[in-house]
DNA sequence: TCAACTTATAAATGAATATTTATATACTGG
DNA sequence: CCAGTATATAAATATTCATTTATAAGTTGA
């Protein structure tokens, strides 16, 4: 067998899709396939954690060092590692080692934009549903 | 009655932060402070399911039933169920009743812009890592 | 009321995930 | 090489979550 229907949550990486398997009759509404949104859910997964989005609000303005990242987040080491790990997976930073030192970046200014607008969305939906 | 359920443990809502502690020293760099992130965390959160972006797209352009969403995406009546659950938890959905039929409408536009900028920086980043 | 249809919920299961604690690996100066 | 520092990984745990199967609940027309 080679294609399952359902996108099993195997060993995921950004790149593990490779489908293309049917359109389903619906014409990509808005440029967006399959396998666009697998990807882009893909991404919303590595915005899901508070303390990731803490991490990438962080390193949004210059590469920091993962000792930097612990004592301004005030998070133990081995989590932010891990947090790390997985932005690393998602590509959503650069790293770079400096002698001891290991630095992430931000790998695309987007997706700060992204942070904010779903900040923004947020808010707004909770105004509307709190005002009446 | 309408929208409000009987939590089955103590299911978290968008609201359930109250707290603007702290601001941990950092000037809230770009406006965001971490009830902000935590917000956007949670909708990020709801747009981590491959299956919830195809059910989102779908009714992006207008009201669908679930009996619509069910047979358009080819997935199980329970499983659409569960996925609109959490997307009225989140507020991305507006839901109106017409006979025995439940309509369900994305509630904000810009929640899609944030899908399609996902789906072009992942495929970006895809990019930028396979050139070379 | 009954029967058919539409949608929601319950229970069960397996997989993913955030966090902690403990340990390992890698780099540098002496 | 050694000691110290920086970072990563392993193991364990508890929680969350996506999915399936089965069943309940609400709505409408006859």
């Amino acid at each position: 067998m080679i294609t399952e229907k359902q996108p099993l949550h195997g060993d995921p990486d950004l790149m593990s899709q490779t489908s293309a398997e049917r359109d389903n009759g619906s014409p990509a509404q808005y440029q967006l396939n399959n396998d666009h949104l697998q990807r882009a859910a893909f991404l919303a997964k590595s915005l899901s954690d508070g303390n990731r989005l803490r991490i990438l609000l962080l390193i949004s303005d210059g590469k920091k060092s993962v000792s930097t990242i612990v004592e301004k987040l005030e998070l133990s080491q081995p989590l932010v590692s891990h947090h790390l790990k997985e932005l690393k997976r998602s590509l959503m930073v650069k790293v770079e080692r400096d002698g001891p030192f290991i630095y992430y970046e931000l790998a695309d200014a987007r997706i700060l934009d992204v942070v904010r607008i779903l900040s923004q969305v947020a808010t707004d939906l909770l105004s509307e549903r709190t005002t009446f």
